[in-house]
DNA sequence: AATGAATGAGGGTTCATTCAT
DNA sequence: TATGAATGAACCCTCATTCAT
């Protein structure tokens, strides 16, 4: 399918966004990118107002305070961006390769959907917010029992039959194997996928024997 | 060698701590709860003075601004805590062992020099801080070698010889689930250090094979 | 003359309000209200322009600043409303019935034109802002005024021949009264005015002898 | 007793206010001129800060918010100007002097803490804002009851006996007299003591007997 | 005539930091 | 050495006002 096909159908499907979704939008955008700067506090509403291009007044007709703009910002990126290139392991197979795709696009740091920082940040918010560790609890919850059904799926592939609750745990060292990669990002520049790939797929499999 | 003695040993080598250096420590200590608590920079100084039993102005006596506080208390943790926790695996063999009992310290909650939150909070704070991340950094690349030489002497007991780079990755990896497992602390409740043993065994057996 | 006649001869008399009037009258309505709830400084062009039903846009084309709408209320409640209640006692002859059934009024609270809140708002801004005095002042006297000529007239219907100088006085006292009143609905739920009359109408009496 | 006896005496009496209670009073001071020039919603602290000499946020430390001086000084108002003006009623006779003495205090303006305007403005707030209220309210009753009992002993030296509530009524019409007399003030420039006399204590006779 | 999005100054408040004591 | 009062810049947020549509 084309690209122009899939907009196309997108745009039949979804309706033209309102003026209001748009500054949202636009208003998260600038958010995501202060946050991962400078961090949910350090970040101001002025700097956010000034990255977005308009006047601080303006954001409060769309986000009640800025509280509301963390949350929706955590919200949308574990809609859109960690969580997903979890679940989408729950779709292929290929679970090694997906979280290393994820570990280039975290490296590149070009991409402010998929960042390792804000990622860390939002985990280190959970622990002391307890609206942001309702969100991520909730989101993960989700995550954890579709991975679940992959890993059962990815066993059965190789002739594995594994309980929901053996393929639960597997789920779950999955999840720790991902979410180290993000702390890794940091921490050690050395880190590369060609290197990891190997000993990624064996330990995987050891996980699905 | 009982723990007497080493304490003995240790106080022979080391001179007894300077007043200056006491007070740092209690500085110290107190930050570092306060920043479990709210985080680096919801963490106020009046908070940490008042945590400390000491006037704010007095910590300026020995720490000439928050953020040589926040740096200082990096640098603390990764001495004693988590760095350690990771490179005691160095010196015995049951890294799973190790690692579920760093979980079980994370889970309590109670312990303030084992805290899952503050590694991700320290982490994510190295993603923006230049002079955080070059700490961060150095400790990893030492805790790394550190570990590389344990997997390679680990993997040596089972017979199988690693060279530098091959037991280098592993460290990595197993640094990822070190990590992840921080993460996973907060994002899950239900995480279970008996239900993990098992596959965690498992798959250290893997990376070591 | 009936209430109807009156109406019509109203009407007759004054042309037909121009659209231009009526929004101010629709916006000072809004006003008023926003004003008894919240007080001149707490009541925002937003709220106005909400209860108004229009946006805060449009009452500028009616009103250049805040200010004016308070300006605008002031003159108006003093032309409708406690001053009235005031001046009617120079048509009749109860003083204390017109000024017990204000205090009804007053504590039932439903009537946005006859509010104890709002007199003493605006005898307190009067206080400050010299426009506002102005206005209050200019009304005062010409209250004064009438309800001088009705004590007078009441007075005499009593055998008394009061000075023009006796009546003021006695007039200034009245409204000691009345505006008392509106203090006490405020600071004292227990008042009554079936308490009251017997004492009040005394009270008058002693005045008018 | 002169001055100085007294002074010596209160001395004895009161320890010398700490550190604290300077400020305290200092800021009140201060907000008390402010509120009386501009309403309680329009001074800003920064105004009362310039007003108190200090800086804006050292009135943090001696108060926790803005509403809270606001409260301190209706208290303190109610405590020290208004209020014992009539309570002072109980321990004298002269309800007719003590009203006129009291307004002009109220004329001259020089005296912040025996302000009418203050009066308006806290009875207005009153109306709104139930902290307020209860404040008003608790101390209006006190008054009351004081000012019931001054008005038995009153008539009873005239040789009229006063039931408690008969009193009671009494004292009400007398607040309304002395807050009626604060609304004057304002309104009407050409208010004097010397004419208002011999007609208030005709009314107040009559009150009594 | 009417909207309501947009502005930006100014509000209350916090807090890292300094300094007289 | 130690205190904690004091500062003032900067925070989040509100709102009178303007203006493109």
């Amino acid at each position: 399918m084309s690209v122009e096909t899939r907009r196309m159908t997108r745009e039949a499907r979804l309706p033209a966004p309102t003026r209001a979704e748009r500054q949202r939008a636009r208003i998260l955008d600038a958010a995501e990118r202060c946050f991962i700067e400078r961090g949910f506090h350090a970040a101001s509403m002025a700097h956010i107002a000034a990255t977005a291009g308009m006047s601080p007044g303006l954001i409060y007709r769309y986000f009640g305070a800025k509280n509301e703009i963390v949350r929706a910002i955590v919200e949308r990126h574990l809609e859109t961006d960690s969580c997903p290139a979890m679940q989408r392991l729950s779709t292929g197979e290929d679970f090694c390769g997906r979280m290393l795709q994820a570990l280039e696009r975290w490296r590149r740091r070009d991409d402010p959907s998929m960042n390792a920082a804000l990622i860390l940040e939002l985990t280190a918010e959970a622990a002391r917010d307890p609206e942001i560790l309702q969100i991520v609890r909730a989101k993960d919850h989700a995550v954890s029992k579709d991975l679940t059904v992959a890993v059962q799926r990815a066993a059965e592939e190789q002739g594995v039959r594994l309980s929901r609750e053996a393929a639960s745990v597997r789920a779950m060292v999955l999840q720790c194997l991902f979410e180290g990669l993000a702390c890794r990002v940091v921490r050690n520049p050395n880190l590369s996928a060609t290197v990891l790939r190997p000993l990624l797929d064996k330990v995987i499999a050891a996980l699905l024997s």
